[in-house]
Order: C-alpha cells, then structure tokens, then sequence
DNA sequence: TTGGTTTTGGAATGTACATTCCATGAGCCC
DNA sequence: GGGCTCATGGAATGTACATTCCAAAACCAA
C-alpha cells in the first residue's frame, strides 16, 4: 500500500503532501495546509491547538496523521520536532552564517534586507508618538472622503492604502499622476488626505498636498524627515525610517504603519 | 525585589543565569547548567526528561522554574521555544497580552504589527532556501520582457516590483485588470512572470500565470503555501509568511523579498 | 429516492504529565 | 552536639492531553 514508507523528514513530508493534496477530502486537505504554512508552529502544537489552527476538530488532526503512516499526531509531530531542533541556529548565528555568504548573493542580500527592515520596525513604535498617530486615525475617521496620493517608490504605499481604507469601509479615491481627478474642484472641506513621500521628494505630491489643504482638507503625510518640503503641507506628520541597502530602500516601516492606520481607521469606524 | 522581572526571552534568561549561577544551591545549579548546555533540547522536554538530563528530581526542575519567577516548568520552557522557532505564545495568550496593552488603541495596534513584521522578517531568510532564491533571479534576469501581475492585496507588491525592475533596468509590464495587455500573444517564450497571490487566491491572476506559462513563459510566484494553486503553474515558487492581526496581514516578509529581487537581478544583470 | 460508502463531529476514555506536598536529609550557627 | 534553616527526594494529586469510538451527516452511484 505505502509504497513510499510514513516520511521521515520534513522534506519528504512537504513533498508527499504536496502530491496527495488534491485528492484529499476537505478536512484532512485543511490539515495539510496548516502544517505546511506553519511548520515551525506545529512543533510545539497540542493537537487541540493544531486542529483549531487548521480549523478542524482534533480527530481530523488524528486521522490525518494516520493517513500519512503515522501511529498517531505525536508521532508527526517528532518530524517537525526534528526539523526545528536538528538543523536550527538561533538568528544571530543564522544571520551571520548568510552574511559570509556574501552580500553580492541574492541570498546575501535577502539576509541584509531582512535584517535591516527588522531593526527599521523596531525603531518604528518608538519613532511614532501615541498622540500623533491618534490625531492621525482621527482626520482619517472624520473625512467624508480621503485622497491618496503618492508616487513612485510611494506609489506602492499608496496603492496599498487606497486598497486597504477601502476595504475598511471609508470611501477612498486614489490620485494617479497626470489623471484628471487632480482637479481642486476635487476637494471639499472635510476631507482628508494621506500624503506619502520621501527624499527625493517628488514635486507633484507636495504640489498636490498644498492645493488640498488650500481647500480645506487636513493632510496626513507619511514621509522621512520632519523637514521633509511635505510636511510642511501637513496637518499631522508621520515620520518613518527608511534604511537603504545600496540603491534600494525598505517599506517595511512604511507598510506596517500604513496597515495600522487602515485597520485603526476601520475600527474607530465600526465602534463610533 | 525582583528589579528585572522573569526573562521573556532567552538572552535575558542567560544572563540572569550566569549572574545567578555562584549562588544555586547544588541541585538547582544543576539545572542551570543543563538549560545553558542544551537550549535546544529544553524546548521539547517533558519536566521528566529535563530532570533526567540535568540528574536532579523533576521537582528540582519546577523549584527551579520557580526561581526564575515563572510559574513552573511549562512557563519557563515557553521561552526556549520561542527562541527556538521565533513563535509567540499561543494565540489566546497573544491576544490577552495585546488586550493588557490595550490593543484598541492605535499604538497598541502598531506595536502588534511591529512585532509581528519582525517575526516574519526574522524567519523569512530561513524559509527561503537559496538555491530557490538562486533560481528565481536566474529566470529574471535571462528574461527579455518581465511580466508583472498580482491583483487585490498583492497590487501593491506588483506595483512595486513593476517600478524597481524598471528602476534597474529591466524591461517590465505590469498586467492590470481587465486591460488589453491580457492578451495571450504578448506571451513569448524568453519572457518571465512574476505573479504574486495569496489567500484567498485571486482566480485571474493564477488564470494569467496559466496562459503565460502556456506560452513559454517562465513563472515565478510569490505565494503563502506550497499548495496554493498559483504554485502549480510555477517555475519557482517563493514561499513567504503572512502573518495576520484581525483582519489584515503584514506584508513586511514579502516587500523584503521583492525588493530583494529587484536589486539582485539588476546587480546581476549589471556584472553579466 | 434508496442503499452503501466515505467523511465528519464530538463525547468518552485512559494515560501521561506538571505540579504540590511533606517527610527526610544536609549544612550551619550557637 | 543540639536545634534551626535551607535543600532535597519521591510519593500523591489533579489536570490536560492524545487517542478512540460511534453516531450522524454528506456524498455518490444506481
């Protein structure tokens, strides 16, 4: 019947699962999915917690261990045991261990990005005043409509925004450059508008920043420098670190924030 | 009394312990010696086995435990397997914690998505396997014409990677929705995809990266799981993490890697 | 529809576990 | 050397856990 023997290894695992998922009922599929997104979790599951990540009832968790040749889910879970404790340095040695690979390596250079976005969010909720971001959340809430507007590197922040604010609920309109929506008519007191731009600040931006505040809108600009030309134009400013890896900056900073003013501005909104 | 309180984290833990280390009595020095010698171990140890290894009674391990200040063996192992996967705590206690914090707050929020950015930042390089990583800049950089497609909340990914590949020099487009550049016979062989989706996975975008393939295009994904369908209609799939807090998830882990890609073909591009 | 088969949920079970408690033992000052 | 405090071992306890089992539901083929 198993042909191929009960998998030893996370790799054979993986690969096994892989090749089964499409013919398994949809419990013991969700079960698949669950341990193959998070593998590292599943190592120190209980089965309760294990099929409540999956979403199933632990008895699907059992069944599904067996079907892989497994005595029972203890036993599966020696396989992701394994897999964490055998091969795994902790970060700092990890970390290293990548940077000799050589920063010229793509996997060099992911190690270099990675580790330089993590300190650029460390430093983030000590950079963003509490009141600040309140005040933030607050003109986002009140708007009747809020603009977003930023381009090129920012352009993908804005996006994003656009995408996530509207999600949330609150009417949204992204400005694109040179489209026709950059009209001043456009803009009406009571709005809002989240403003993102970094060095070199691109003109167009703090040019539209300065003609919506003229008609009565509160600006929110995201941008790196309390100096920035764009935060002169703002009502509230939310400063970000942008550490650059040669030519290329991080967003990481600049993603997390923007996602928690989105969720933020969803939530004072369903609660009020 | 306790000026520092019981260590949260592993390196805090070390250090108490080599402070503490001259004053243990016999037995529970035994035990320091034993979490010090073997972190790894500790993390998957019932108390027996702990004791066992440390030759000291399992109530020399809890009393131990205790010391520390936590509230038995459990609490304490917590955090070797922190340190050992770069988990948190299970969900319940997360949440209580962030509740403690008064995650309805926006910093509160903010911090929530710091840390949980971090998280993944920190695991991104460890789950991206190099020879995969190797693999997706070779079919980038060889490619005449990039293709760029994600769609919803993996707009903004594409948005992004569109604008720095052509920062770098790349000949790039970027697919919208519903345009005309949809078209089968844009597809040539020599070309690559990018093609970014997550769950739940947009049907277009998994449909275009099956027609582009079709046609001879190499296709890299940006995914969440092995499984997902996008990865069945890849070259290479890039498997990153995407932590969620409520409703949204962070998309740290994957600007990290998009960037990454984008430098790291145009450096290549720029050598070759 | 009907009968058979597979899939699923959830209560029941027995075991293994962390933790507690107390009696004994070792070290130390008077 | 007697009495005190701190350290230790190991049995006792209650809980949380993996696993089993069975009945209900869904699915499917005739």
């Amino acid at each position: 019947m198993t042909t191929d023997a009960t998998p030893q290894d996370y790799e054979r695992l993986q690969s096994r699962l892989t090749e089964l998922h499409a013919t398994l009922p949809k419990r013991l599929r969700q079960c698949a999915e669950y341990v193959l997104r998070d593998p590292d979790r599943v190592a120190f599951d209980t089965v309760a917690q294990a099929a409540a990540a999956a979403e199933v009832q632990p008895s699907a968790m059992i069944r599904f261990s067996k079907l892989l040749g497994y005595s029972g889910f203890s036993e599966m879970q020696q396989v992701f045991r394994m897999r964490l404790s055998g091969i795994w340095p902790d970060y700092p040695t990890r970390l290293e261990r990548l940077r000799a690979a050589g920063a010229e390596s793509p996997e060099g250079l992911l190690a270099e990005f990675a580790e330089v976005s993590r300190l650029s969010l460390e430093r983030l909720t000590a950079r963003i005043a509490p009141e600040t971001l309140r005040l933030a959340v607050d003109r986002l809430t009140g708007a009747r409509l809020i603009h977003v507007v930023g381009l090129r590197r920012a352009y993908a922040v804005a996006t994003y925004l656009a995408y996530a604010l509207q999600r949330v609920g609150r009417p949204t309109v992204l400005h694109e450059t040179g489209g026709a929506l950059e009209q001043t008519a456009l803009f009406n007191p009571g709005d809002a508008m989240l403003a993102i731009s970094f060095q070199p600040y691109t003109g167009q931006t703090i040019a539209l920043a300065e003609t919506a505040r003229a008609g009565g809108v509160a600006v929110v600009a995201i941008t790196d420098s309390a100096v920035s030309p764009l935060a002169k134009h703002a009502d509230v400013v939310l400063e970000v670190e942008e550490p650059d890896v040669g030519a290329f900056r991080s967003l990481s900073a600049t993603f997390c924030l923007a996602t928690t003013l989105a969720v933020a501005t969803g939530a004072r909104q369903a609660a009020g």
